[in-house]
DNA sequence: TTTTTTTTGAAGATATTTCTTCACTCCACA
DNA sequence: TGTGGAGTGAAGAAATATCTTCAAAAAAAA
C-alpha cells in the first residue's frame, strides 16, 4: 500500500522535481508547517496554498495515494507516531544526522550567536543606522575587508537596487583616496571589519570621519578599532566550531537592515521595486496574485 | 467566540461531570491520544470510541462549538501551537526591541528557515559533498549568479586557503567556455543558483555535467532546474519578511561545509595556513593583536 | 514569432460527511 | 410491574467535501 518507512515529507522532497509550479507551491505549504497544514479539508488546504482543489487532488495522486482522504489518513498516522514518540527530540537540528555531527554542533553555535548578538543589540543603534541609510540625500559608501568583502558586496548588491547614490569601495583598491574626495559631510560610510582587523580599513575610517561622514560599522563581538570613529556599531558573535569565524549573524543583521531600509524608502523605491517585481515575474515561480 | 486560553482538553475535563455515559466514553478516546484521535472524520471518531455519530455531534455542541468542523478546527489550531518549535517561538530575540519590530520578526523567520532546512537535509548529501571537496586530486570550480556571487566569493575565499586547485568562475564573465575546457572528469563544480534561476547557470551546469564533473548545488527550497544535473543538492529555505530573499541558511551550510572540509584536509591545510600567516605578518596588513 | 503541449482552475457530478429526527432502550422510582 | 424521562443510535436529509471534466491560460517547442 504505502511504504511505511518513508514519510510524506520525504516523499514530497523526492517527487519535488516532478511537480509543477502550482503543485510545488502546495508542497511548500504542506512542508512549511508540517504536518498540521495538511490536515484541513482539501478546500482549506488548497485555499491556504493559493491553488485550486484539483491541484491538490492531482498532487496527492502523483504521490501515489488514491485520493486526498488516504493521503490525509497517512498524515495523521505520521503525526500520531511523532506525537507519541517519547523521545521527541528537539535537541538536534539535522534530525537525520548523528548527535555529534558537525551539522548539529555548528548550528547550535550559530543559534547561540544569534541569540546573544540580538540580546546585546540596542534597537536604537539599529533604527538610527537604517534611517541614515534611508536618507536619499546622503550618499552611501560601502567598504569591506579581505573576508568581509563578500558581505560588503552582498549589501551593495541590494542597496543598489533599493536606492541611488550607493558606491562599493573595492577593498583591494589603491584608489581609496579618489573615492574619499567625493565623500561629503553627512554621507554614510558602511564599514565591515572583523578580526583580524585591517590597518587600511582603520585608516579609511579615520579619513572618512575627518570628512564628516557618518560611519556605520559591522564588526565582531570584540569590536574593531574602527569603532572609535563609528557613529553606530553592530557587533555579532562569530565563534563556531571551526578554524574560521562565522559571518552568519552579520549577514542576518545585514539582511534585516536591507528589509528595514527598503520599507523606510518605499515611496522612493517603489518604481525600482516594480522593475524588480517584473524580474521576479520572469521566474514564473509564483502567480502574481493570491 | 471560543475562549482562546482554554484548551479543548481542559474543557473536556471541566464538562466531564455533565457528560453522559457514551459521551464520557468518547471524551476518554479523545483525551487518550490527544489531540490526534480527534482529527478523523466524525464517523471515524465515533467508530473508534464505539459510539454513534450523533453522540459526537451532541457532545461537541455541549462543549460550546457550533458543530464538529469547528471543534476540529480548534483542535488543529492547538496542535499547531503544540507542534511548532518552542525555540522558534521565543517571544523576542532582541529583547530591547518591541515585539513586532523587524529585528524580531526577521529573526523568527530565519530561525524557522534554519530549522526546516536542516530537518530536510540528508546527512549523506552533506558528507559526500564534503568528501568530494576534500579530495586533493579533484579541481574545484565555483560559480554564482547575480545575487549569489557574493556567496560564491565567500566560499572561494575560504576554499582557496584550505586547498589548491580552486577556481572562481566569475558570474558575469563570458569566458565560461574557457574555464570549462579545463574541467576534467571527476572535478567538482560548485554551483549557486537561487530564484530567479539563471539560464546561463543552467547551461553551465549542463556543459559541466557532460564533461563528467561532479556537481554540488546550493539552491533554495524550490530547487533550481540545475538540480537535475547535480550530484548533490543542498537546498535552503529563503523566505523572510522582506522584499528580498534570505541567504542566511545557505551561508550556514557553506560555513559548515568549510569547517568539515577543513577538518578532512587538515594535514594538507596546516602548512598552507602557516605560510599564509607568515605572509600576512610580513605585509603588516593586519593588526597583530586584538 | 506561431504552434503544440502542458498546466491550471471553474463548474458541475459524485461521494462523503455532518446533522437532525425519531423510535427504541435503559434505568430510577412509584 | 408499570411509567416517565433521559440517553442512544439507525436512518435519512442537508451540507460539504472530493473528484472529474473541459476550456482557457501558460509554458515549451518549433
Amino acid at each position: 500500500m504505502t511504504a511505511p518507512s518513508e514519510t510524506i515529507a520525504e516523499r514530497l522532497y523526492r517527487y519535488f522535481d516532478a511537480l509543477t509550479r502550482a503543485e510545488r507551491q502546495l508542497a511548500d505549504l504542506i512542508l512549511e508547517n508540517y504536518p498540521v497544514s495538511g490536515l484541513g479539508s482539501i478546500t482549506t488546504v488548497a485555499e491556504n496554498a493559493g491553488v485550486s482543489t484539483p491541484t491538490v487532488a492531482r498532487m496527492v495522486q502523483k504521490l501515489g495515494y488514491t485520493g486526498f482522504p488516504e493521503f490525509q489518513a497517512e498524515l495523521r498516522r505520521e503525526l500520531e507516531a511523532k506525537i507519541s514518540d517519547p523521545i521527541a527530540k528537539r535537541d538536534s537540528w539535522a534530525e537525520k544526522a548523528p548527535d555529534g555531527h558537525i551539522l548539529n554542533r555548528f548550528t547550535d553555535a550559530v543559534i547561540g550567536n544569534i541569540r546573544q548578538s540580538l540580546a546585546q543589540l540596542e534597537t536604537e543603534t539599529f533604527d538610527q543606522s537604517c534611517r541614515l541609510l534611508a536618507a536619499p540625500q546622503r550618499a552611501v559608501y560601502i567598504v569591506g575587508g579581505r573576508i568581509t568583502r563578500a558581505l560588503a558586496d552582498y549589501f551593495f548588491l541590494h542597496m543598489q537596487v533599493i536606492r541611488s547614490g550607493v558606491t562599493h569601495i573595492q577593498s583591494n583598491s589603491n584608489t581609496w583616496p579618489h573615492y574619499l574626495l567625493d565623500v561629503r559631510e553627512g554621507d554614510v560610510l558602511v564599514i565591515f571589519d572583523v578580526r583580524r582587523y585591517e590597518n587600511s580599513t582603520l585608516k579609511l575610517a579615520e579619513m572618512g570621519a575627518r570628512q564628516g561622514a557618518k560611519i556605520i560599522l559591522f564588526t565582531d563581538q570584540w569590536r574593531s578599532p574602527v569603532s572609535k570613529y563609528a557613529d553606530h556599531c553592530l557587533s555579532s558573535r562569530i565563534i563556531v566550531p571551526s578554524a574560521w569565524d562565522s559571518s552568519v549573524v552579520t549577514l542576518l543583521f545585514l539582511e534585516t537592515v536591507i528589509a528595514a531600509v527598503q520599507e523606510l524608502m518605499w515611496d522612493e523605491t517603489r518604481l525600482r521595486m516594480e522593475a524588480l517585481e517584473d524580474m521576479f515575474d520572469q521566474t514564473r515561480m509564483f502567480r502574481k496574485f493570491t
